[in-house]
DNA sequence: CAAACATATGAATATGTATTCAAGTATATG
DNA sequence: CATATACTTGAATACATATTCATATGTTTG
């Protein structure tokens, strides 16, 4: 009976949230353009060719998960990625598929 | 125009739906029990409290997605992570939760 | 204050998907 | 081959949510 998990399991539902935000490809196609530096939501509308509004609706979301900050910089409004971890966990995802792709033999 | 993006945005829509994979709590829970030694199917079924269909269901996506891999032993199925990233994708979220957690000031 | 620009929000809709239930397949055993 | 166990699968349903459109809020400038 190892309980190799080191997840408590009160924390499974946010992370599944927050994993959650980040399975949408317009929403992932965001956290992309924000995930070294400050980018207007314009910019970003503009870089993933989704409407304003659509990209607003998924930043709320975003930010309220934390997983972006906003900065108001006079009528403009950038955000960027809150933290490296978000960077840690693509570049994780990515090595994945990247393993999966070689490692199959089925 | 940095392009300080790494993924290319050809890989975006594999990259969510492998997100999207972890983002539903059932999911994330059943790749939990199978994060380092293989499992069986009942087993899982009992430490989620989801039913065995459900259970089997999920597992059918995250093999399709290659995140778990199957093997039969005898009249059971074990299911296990396919690679460590997926572990690393996971504490990688978990730390950016702590972060976050830690470093609110609004 | 009015006008122009940038962003945010609410409601409506269309689409996706988690879950359940019933039935099917696979494996071991007598 | 019949039975029991373990798992899988298909169809139905209930629920969530991505997207759009119209409108509102906030900001600078004259």
């Amino acid at each position: 009976m190892s309980k190799t998990n080191l997840i408590p399991e009160e924390d499974v539902p946010q992370l599944a949230d927050l994993f959650s935000l980040m399975g949408d490809t317009s929403r992932l196609r965001i956290i992309l353009c924000c995930l070294h530096e400050p980018i207007s939501v314009s910019d970003i509308a503009e870089n993933t060719a989704l409407s304003q509004s659509l990209v607003s609706h998924h930043l709320r979301l975003l930010k309220a998960a934390r997983m972006v900050r906003a900065e108001r910089r006079g009528k403009q409004v950038f955000y960027v990625a809150a933290d490296h971890h978000v960077q840690c966990v693509i570049q994780d995802m990515v090595a994945h598929i990247s393993e999966s792709a070689n490692g199959e033999d089925g």
